[in-house]
DNA sequence: GGAGAGAATGTTATAATATAACATTATTGA
DNA sequence: TCAATAATGTTATATTATAACATTCTCTCC
């Protein structure tokens, strides 16, 4: 099936995490250097943070676990890192769990289709062209033009489908 | 285009929206009736104040309105009406904006695809069949089984682009 | 009609999510 | 170095939503 990227896999069982993070915080470098975006350690560490796993990650947990590394934390020193994030998408806010994973593709426009588990909370994400451009066009004949769609789909993931049937 | 219903339109300008109102609480009337359920004089009042119009409405709007009419009213007063609507059908949260809208095809499983004018703030709703199929393909391919997709988009409705170029 | 069960609503309190507004510090570029 | 801008600090508060328990309503069965 072509045109379909796969931007963040489900990890399907163990898999070294350390790796995806060291990936993800490498890109991130890359993209904002060229960009001419800063990636301060501050965002960084959030961004790390948000690679915590492969299942979303709450504004507030990252906020707990920076306090105890810097007293001046506060929501807004989270907030504000997340919007820097996701504007240069290395975040994806899930609007449906108001919460945040790392994206595998930074610098890619806008997100594309978030796929989350319902038993092990795991998100991938796909972009596919081909259903933007079907999206697109259901949406013309209702005299509709599509400028950024969000596409959260909860459901089960291969793994989990075949542990519990 | 076949398989394209649309659940809920765009007014595209002026049209007499009591009608719009009028019908969606017959509707509901009906709905319940049908499955047993009891369309409460507050949960119709709840309904009612989100079909205000055809832009997006937050339970908070909701109470400031109820609160005048009911001494008693409170949150929960609210947030359980919407929660009912919901499992009935009768309205859809968009999770992107925290705030509800009417559904225009009660009963209808889940909800379809919403389409949110950035100008104007009006959404309608689509319910395409071919998208989901071809979502549901696409997720295959990565192992995942859809259960509840949640598709919500913004662009401009057809009256605001002509408007506005 | 009355008793009991379950549903709906009332009530109080608080949790969870997010932003406003202004102060301070750091970085960049002229 | 200085000024401008960006980033972060700081305090307060807005917004969204739920927990937990009390009371009232509705329906059914007798």
């Amino acid at each position: 099936m072509t045109r379909l990227k796969v931007l963040r896999e489900f990890t399907h069982g163990r898999h070294k995490h350390s790796n995806c993070v060291t990936t993800a915080l490498s890109a991130a470098e890359v993209s904002c250097q060229q960009e001419g975006q800063r990636l301060t350690p501050l965002r960084k560490r959030v961004l790390e943070l948000v690679w915590n796993g492969h299942a979303p990650v709450k504004a507030y947990q990252i906020l707990d676990v920076i306090r105890h590394e810097k007293s001046s934390a506060a929501p807004p020193t989270v907030y504000r890192a997340l919007d820097f994030l996701q504007e240069q998408g290395l975040v994806h806010k899930i609007e449906s769990l108001n919460a945040y994973v790392g994206c595998g593709a930074p610098g890619h426009a806008g997100s594309g289709q978030l796929l989350i588990c319902r038993d092990c909370g795991e998100v991938a994400e796909i972009d596919d062209q081909e259903v933007l451009e079907l999206l697109a066009a259901k949406s013309r004949d209702v005299g509709f033009e599509i400028s950024s769609p969000t596409i959260e789909i909860k459901g089960r993931c291969g793994r989990c489908l075949s542990k519990h049937g």
